[in-house]
RNA sequence: CGGGGAGUGGCGCAGCCUGGUAGCGCAUCUGGUUUGGGACCAGAGGGUCGGAGGUUCAAAUCCUCUCUCCCCGACCA
């Protein structure tokens, strides 16, 4: 992608309404645009990251054997006052009005709607477990919408159901999302830490919000340091393994605000490891037992011939707030520079080629280098403007692809001026630059 | 919803108190000079001041109503 072609519209100035630097940077950079409070449009550079991030929660579900649906936006009430939960949601759910005066809603989860499609087919005890996930809109009317997309009101989400036999199963299903959100956000290159959590109007007695740490974080945490040492590598998806997953987060104290007990996090956790401070949530898991089936009606039968409701859990993933999450852990504001993992970067790479007008033979060596990258699948934006210098490196800077080529002075023939972001640059071949990058995205 | 603040070219702001029909920086366009950490010179285009009503000879400036956005609190991926 050339930078003059693109729609990228790059701001000198911070909008004044951006408090944080996630959203500072979103709209500097042309991410998004806002349309109302708390409803953006998404621009090509953030939508095509966010493409990215949902990408691999896509492949995540399916490595614990979830199915992709995609439910509705907008669902009808019937279902929602089965389950008691229309009057229960309160002001923050959108109720429409359609043409024939039928009440309806833009969904702000789907609790309802998958349990209504699973019992209208699942019958038997045979066909269980079933993990079922869609990636969709919701809106949640927020009282006060803020931090641009963290916490808006329109927001792009996964989740995903269990449905399973017994609570045995259903903490076996439970599991499976757990190393699956461990795993998601490691290839986001982000530390998320499980926490006990409340569970809210979602229901239940089980439930773990998943945190990164960030200053500008909504959720005050309280845990014992030594958790962020910890991976899930080596868990395979089998029930003891998964249950030892479980217990080694849950030996070290950590919860959000609501779970917080002084004298407990006293007690149980040294003060040298004691961590006090904010982050943000990314991720929530709940169960919740048959507290939808029931009230809906979804049962099965057991092998012994009679019936019982299925136990349910439930899996969300801001798919949308992570690329805030994420800028607010990379982004260095002071220096104006983002590092995108590579796993999500909008491109692997920048070529800034030094541009004189009487002489095309630096942009043509850009468009050498760019052949070249592309045929190794390598994406990379070309700074082709006849800005200066400092003035290319700081937009390229922002828009944050993780690796540079800069083509100027210190270009010498086959060797290239190469930069990892954050890094001295140093001076490589071609070939070499496409294995340093091929082999890091591999890794992710 | 309670409390506070703001709406003036794409972005950041000044002007409002003390009415006389808009100004600055950035961005954009043209020409030229530049080119290693957000350049310089010359020129150009673009707003009727959130909206409605009122006061006045005259309103961005005063008054009334209204809409929108932002910030602080209670809720959430």
């Amino acid at each position: 992608m050339y930078i003059s072609k693109s729609f990228i519209p790059i701001l000198k100035n911070i909008p004044s309404e951006a408090k944080i630097k996630s959203h500072q940077l979103m709209l500097r950079v042309g991410m998004i645009k806002q349309s109302s409070a708390g409803i953006y449009s998404w621009l090509p550079l953030g939508f095509k990251i966010m493409k990215k991030i949902e990408k691999i929660v896509r492949e995540e579900q399916n490595k614990i054997g979830a199915q992709e649906i995609l439910m509705p936006t907008i669902q009808s009430s019937d279902i929602w006052k089965e389950s008691g939960r229309y009057e229960d949601y309160g002001e923050e759910m959108l109720r429409i009005k359609d043409r024939q005066n039928r009440e309806m809603l833009y969904g702000p989860t789907n609790e309802e709607l998958v349990t209504d499609i699973f019992r209208s087919s699942i019958k038997s005890y045979k066909s269980l477990p079933q993990l079922l996930y869609h990636i969709q809109w919701k809106f949640r009317d927020e009282i006060r919408p803020r931090f641009g997309i963290m916490r808006c009101r329109e927001f792009y989400m996964k989740d995903a159901y269990s449905f399973d036999i017994n609570d045995e199963e259903a903490l076996f299903s439970y599991n499976k999302f757990f190393l699956s959100y461990l795993k998601t956000f490691k290839r986001l290159n982000l530390t998320a830490i499980p926490m006990a959590a409340d569970t809210g109007p979602i229901g239940g007695n089980l439930s773990h919000e998943f945190v990164i740490l960030a200053e500008t974080g909504e959720s005050k945490i309280y845990a014992d340091k030594r958790i962020f040492d910890l991976n899930s590598d080596g868990t395979e998806l089998e029930k003891n393994s998964l249950d030892n997953l479980r217990k080694k987060y849950e030996q070290f104290y950590s919860v959000t605000d609501e779970k917080f007990d002084k004298q407990e996090f006293e007690k149980k956790v040294s003060e040298k490891n004691q961590i006090k401070t904010k982050g943000i949530e990314v991720g929530h898991i709940f169960y919740f037992g048959d507290k939808y089936s029931k009230s809906m009606e979804a049962s099965v039968d057991l092998p012994g011939g009679k019936k019982d409701y299925v136990k349910m859990g439930s899996y969300g993933i801001g798919v949308s707030r992570l690329v805030g999450a994420i800028i607010e852990a990379k982004y260095d504001e002071k220096n104006e520079i983002m590092k995108w993992p590579i796993s999500v970067a909008p491109y692997d790479i920048s070529i800034i080629p030094m541009i004189n007008k009487n002489d095309s033979s630096a942009l043509n060596k850009a468009n050498n280098i760019n052949l070249e990258l592309e045929k190794n699948n390598i994406e990379t934006i070309i700074e082709d403007t006849d800005e200066n210098f400092s003035s290319k490196i700081k937009k390229m800077n922002l828009i944050g692809a993780p690796y540079q080529i800069i083509i100027g002075k210190q270009t010498d023939g086959d060797l290239l001026e190469f930069k990892e972001v954050g890094k001295d640059s140093q001076k490589l071949k071609l070939k070499e630059i496409v294995n340093i990058i091929k082999k890091e995205k591999v890794k992710n």
